[in-house]
DNA sequence: CCTCTTTATAGTCGTGGTGACTATTAAAAG
DNA sequence: CTTTTAATAGTCACCACGACTATAAAGAGG
């Protein structure tokens, strides 16, 4: 930051873009937008725009997440910020320095393509195409660091409804990590940690499930996990 | 990305913020400038320094670690992005969008106060004075996150030389983490994951020391730690 | 109605990682 | 030679977790 009176520098577009996920039917999801217009007209990418003079990323962020989804309470909605990508040629017109975010959906309202996309949909994350830009990456690198939030911290209820059974929240993990875990073990884990999720007053499960009906949580006053519940098999040890 | 073409929008300066660490004495260090300019002048700051037109972030992060280290080989340097600060009002001039990174250095090479800063110092990090802008805010994070990836990454040998001592990998988590460890339990963690260290072919301890001389080791070639490290008593439970 | 299937819930057992220890060894300092 | 300091080695108990088995409570199908 020295130097500012004696150098010349440079001014650069600042975009945020938005990696919005779910998980619906047990998948993973993300929120896309066809674009309408030069470059990469046609193909799909992740929702995001510029900021404006007197924003701040979170803030840029949270107005684009409430435009795209159509939501208007997006206040309380779990948004964490990625990462930033300023690659020069990551946008083929001109300098764009783009500020990365996660954001976490419960349920998955149908999006109207408003404004300037094509439209917007949710699309499963292992069909997704291939998206302009270096959205791509973003996305990965958005399901990586989810991932790794998971195992140490509580927002896999940020991906549930209000109400929930443990089925739901182990989907949850599954989806994101791609991977199945013991259903009796998750509950002892999930149970032992104290403030993950609380029983909800009402007790039993939603209409129409097969089997035995689950119990319902809600989310608990905890952030953190202690001790972490590590995903399986990165790699040979665990724990 | 979308309404590129519908919108007005404005540009933005944007910099480099560096958190360097270092562990010196067994206590972590930052490496900080006295501003020689309004706004500030007189305080203490990061380093850091204006994007280039044709750089990416961490090209101008590495460039900006080598002009104030005075360190010609920045090249294989532990550098990390952090967060990207853009909050309105954080520089008192104008829209400044920040891009943070934490920068682990193994050794105290005294930095000349190059450029425009009037001094550029390694200072404790318990004892570091108040910051300009928003700096007092992204060195906070910084540790936080430092911290964290010691739990989970081999990062901890970015803090040392080449060869090192146990001893000397113990007291870079005591510095970074604020607390002590077990001698014998460190030992035995570190040396039971595979690729984290590996015996250094000449073997004793660097001349001078006191008690029984130290075995030394460098980096293996693990990046991750499974199961993790983690940092004692955060609150009651652990591991 | 009875059985099969499905899902939730409960419990058991063994292993391994870890915290809290106690020796033992090898150097410098007094 | 003793004391001090630090590295290294080993022990022990606890507990979290993976891998299981058993039971309970619902719907589906004959």
């Amino acid at each position: 930051m020295q130097g500012y009176d004696k150098h010349a520098y440079e001014l650069f577009a600042v975009t945020v873009d938005l990696a919005v996920l779910t998980v619906r039917e047990g998948a993973l999801h993300v929120l896309l937008v066809e674009r309408g217009q030069q470059p990469y007209a046609g193909r799909w990418a992740l929702p995001g725009g510029f900021l404006l003079p007197d924003e701040s990323a979170e803030t840029a962020a949270r107005r684009e997440l409430a435009e795209e989804t159509g939501l208007g309470d997006v206040t309380g909605l779990h948004l964490g910020q990625l990462r930033t990508y300023s690659e020069p040629g990551r946008d083929p017109r001109m300098r764009v320095v783009s500020v990365a975010f996660t954001a976490l959906l419960p349920d998955a309202p149908e999006p109207r393509g408003g404004g300037d996309a094509a439209q917007a949909r949710w699309l499963p994350y292992d069909a997704a195409p291939p998206l302009a830009f270096d959205h791509g990456l973003i996305l990965a690198d958005a399901r990586e660091r989810v991932g790794a939030q998971l195992e140490h911290t509580c927002a896999a209820t940020a991906f549930c409804p209000a109400a929930f059974t443990l089925g739901e929240l182990q989907q949850v993990y599954e989806a994101v990590w791609g991977s199945t875990l013991d259903r009796a073990n998750f509950r002892r884990k999930v149970l032992a940690t104290p403030g993950f999720v609380e029983p909800a007053a009402g007790a039993a499960r939603l209409t129409g499930g097969r089997g035995k009906p689950a119990a319902l949580y809600r989310a608990g006053g905890a952030t953190t996990l202690h001790p972490p519940l590590l995903r399986p098999s990165r790699e040979g040890r665990s724990a």
